[in-house]
DNA sequence: CAAGCCGAGGAAATGC
DNA sequence: GCATTTCCTCGGCTTG
């Protein structure tokens, strides 16, 4: 039976014989697709980055932003159990 | 009434009137952009992480793959450091 | 009233009964600790600082200075790095 | 007068003569004070963390207790201003 | 699936 | 006062 016919005897290793074989290629492909798309992400990073830039130009507090874009993301629950949990802590320590 | 006449009196705080003028506008597009962006940062996680699935499924090993990628990143990263390391002593020196 | 009458019953989260119970002590006690050890934090570092105005008053390159630091901390690093890489492609080669 | 005696009448190049005077000496000095507080700096971050998961072990919410702490830094007056800014910002968006 | 680790992102301190 | 740098926090990934 050859490694062809059922790949399975190397367990995780399959791809070692990537020298041999067609799987280089493979493997170029996927890590180019791979940095291609951090390109694009870091490309939308430097977007945001820029609309706080602006937003700072004017006149707005970016810190506060960030806080609610961060509350507009949660859930009304979690938000009532933070302060809820906040609150008892607080309590034990007498503030 | 343009925002001129009304808005230019109150100095660096001019955002403050938000709650009465026309910034609330400007507040609601800074973050609604963003958020786009971030939904669209949030995609290209996602397909960043299905080609890690596929590229696993290929038998892969994928944190060699990562760990591929990182040094790829870093090699070009390192020569620049190098190159300001240099232009720091230079500077240092008076060159 | 004691912990186990009116703490028990919920669940994963024991140190909620934190407003009732002994663990408001455990709770002041972990955050004291935590402020004490980052008061020694901080005073290290203004300890750091003073050696830079030190360095700087006697006429070295403040900024030269960090970048030695930071290399003679990132040579080793990479020399583990280096390591733990080769241990990787061992093992997906199964060597 | 000699250089040793006051050291100021070159400027900031002073050490630049290092190669050949004893401020090598003064350089690597300063280098290893700094590292070695440092060095303390960071055992003392790792102790800061130990107690962060003696706290989870004990059931804490860690990120609450990380609030608790920077709330108990602040000034009253900071939190108010804050609170104060996000209310208007979110009236501005009808939130 | 839970915990620990690592890296990126956000906040704060600092120098210009 | 702004921009850079440094530090801390958080979330995601990896491993056991």
């Amino acid at each position: 039976m050859t490694e062809e016919e059922d790949g399975s005897f190397d367990g995780q290793n399959d791809p070692d014989r990537a020298t041999g074989g067609i799987s280089a290629e493979r493997l170029r492909s996927i890590i180019e697709r791979i940095e291609r798309l951090e390109e694009e992400r870091k490309a939308l990073s430097g977007d945001v980055k820029d609309i706080y830039t602006e937003a700072k130009s004017a006149g707005f507090e970016v810190k506060i932003i960030r806080q609610l874009i961060r509350l507009r993301k949660q859930e009304p629950a979690e938000i009532e159990e933070q302060e809820t949990l906040l609150d008892i802590y607080r309590r034990a320590l007498g503030m």
